[in-house]
RNA sequence: GGCGUCUUGGCCGAGUGGCUAGGCAGGGCUCUGCAAAAGCUCGUACAGCGGUUCGAAUCCGCUAGACGCCU
C-alpha cells in the first residue's frame, strides 16, 4: 500500500491559502488541517479570518476553533494533536491538506520536534519576574552556567529564547542542548508542499484591504468583549493588542486600525522569510489556476 | 516685474566650516513548546552648477523650484 500524501499550503497571510485549500480539499474529496496558531481559539474569530461558515460547511476541517484562549496550548501540543487526527484522517483518505501560516507549527508536523518533558508554568513566571525584576543580563548569567553549549548558540539578547532554555534546565536540571537530537524524523506520510505567493505590493494590497473588511465585520466589537483578557497569550495577537491600546487610550482609532495594517505586514515578511528558506516548498503564484496546482499535487504524489 | 524666505535619504527632522544626529516607513535575517510571539541587523542624504578654503550640507555667486510680501 502506497503511503498517503500530506498536501501543505503555506504562505503569507492574507494570500488566499483558505480559499485554495477548499478546492484542492473539494477536489481530492478530503478534509482540511489547520495548522495557524490563532485559529485555534473559539473566541477570536474575525481578527484571527477564520474560514466562514459556507467554507467550514464546504469542507470538514479541523483545529478551527476547537479550544478557548483560556487553554494553554503550544507548538508540542499541536505536534501530537495533528499526527494522531492525520493518523485517522488517513485512514479513510489517500489525501490530506493542511494549511498555514505558523511556520513553526507547519514544521513540527512536517518534521518533528525533539522530545522535551513538560514544564511547570510556575517555573516560567518566576523567569519572568527574574527578568522583570533583575534585567536580561542575570538571566544570559544563568545560561551561562547552565548550558555554555546553548549559550553560545541561542540569541542571548532574546528573553524567549533564554527563558525557554532556562525554565527547561530549572525543570530537569539537564541543560537543554541535551534534548536536541536534531535527528531528521520519518514520517507515515508523503508530503507535497506548495506555498502560494505574489508581489510584494499586492500581498500589502490584500492586507490593507482585509484590515479594512474586518474593521467593517465588527473587529473593534469583538476586541472589546476580549479587552478583559488582555494579557492572556492567545491575545498577543495582530489585530487585537492594536485595538486594547485604542480602548486603554493610547492610540486614537485611526492609529490602531493603521497600526494593525502594519504589524500585519511586517507579520506577513516574517512569515516570508521563514518559508522562503525551505527548499522543499513549490512556489506558485496565488493567481494560479486550481487545476494547475491539482496536476502539480498528482504528479508529485505519484513518483 | 521687485523684494524676501526656504530647498537635507521614501517621509518627518536636527545640524551655521572638519568628528558622517535621530525618528518613522521600508528591506534583510534568526528561530525546537509564548511563534500573529520574541529578538537581531541595514541608510554617508544635503536642489543643480560654479567659486572661496587645506577642508562646505554649512560661506559667496548664478540657475531652478516652493512659499510669502509688494507693485
Amino acid at each position: 500500500m502506497p503511503k498517503p500524501t500530506l498536501i501543505c499550503i503555506v504562505g503569507p497571510t492574507a494570500i488566499g491559502k483558505t480559499t485554495l485549500s477548499i478546492a484542492i480539499a473539494n477536489a481530492l474529496e478530503t478534509e482540511i488541517i489547520s495548522a495557524d496558531s490563532r485559529q485555534f481559539y473559539k473566541e477570536m474569530s474575525i481578527g484571527t479570518a477564520v474560514p466562514s461558515s459556507e467554507e467550514l460547511a464546504a469542507v470538514p476541517h479541523h483545529f478551527i476553533q476547537d479550544r478557548s484562549i483560556f487553554d494553554t496550548y503550544s507548538v508540542g501540543d499541536f505536534e501530537r494533536d495533528a499526527l494522531r487526527k492525520l493518523e485517522a484522517l488517513f485512514s479513510r483518505h489517500e489525501y490530506v491538506v493542511m494549511v498555514g501560516g505558523s511556520g513553526l507549527y507547519v514544521d513540527a508536523v512536517l518534521k518533528g520536534l525533539d522530545h522535551f518533558p513538560k514544564v511547570d508554568p510556575g517555573i516560567r513566571e518566576a523567569l519572568n519576574e527574574k527578568l522583570d525584576a533583575e534585567g536580561i543580563e542575570t538571566l544570559q548569567q544563568e545560561l551561562q552556567e547552565a548550558d555554555p553549549t546553548h549559550y553560545e548558540r541561542v540569541d542571548v539578547q532574546n528573553p524567549h529564547r533564554l527563558i525557554r532554555a532556562l525554565e527547561i534546565y530549572r525543570a530537569t536540571g539537564k541543560p537543554y542542548s541535551s534534548f536536541l537530537k536534531s535527528a531528521t524524523t520519518q514520517r507515515s506520510f508523503n508530503t507535497v508542499l506548495i506555498g502560494l505567493t505574489a508581489d510584494r505590493e499586492i500581498v500589502y494590497e490584500r492586507i490593507n484591504k482585509r484590515v479594512d473588511i474586518m474593521i467593517e465585520q465588527g473587529l473593534i466589537e469583538e476586541a472589546r468583549t476580549l479587552h478583559q483578557h488582555l494579557d492572556l497569550n492567545a491575545l498577543q495577537t495582530v489585530g487585537y493588542r492594536e485595538l486594547f491600546a485604542y480602548f486603554d487610550g493610547t492610540l486614537s482609532k485611526d492609529e490602531a486600525i493603521s497600526e494593525i495594517k502594519k504589524n500585519t505586514r511586517r507579520f506577513a515578511k516574517r512569515q516570508g522569510t521563514w518559508f522562503r528558506k525551505n527548499p522543499d516548498i513549490q512556489w506558485f503564484d496565488h493567481s494560479t489556476a486550481v487545476a494547475t496546482i491539482l496536476e502539480f499535487i498528482k504528479t508529485k504524489s505519484a513518483q
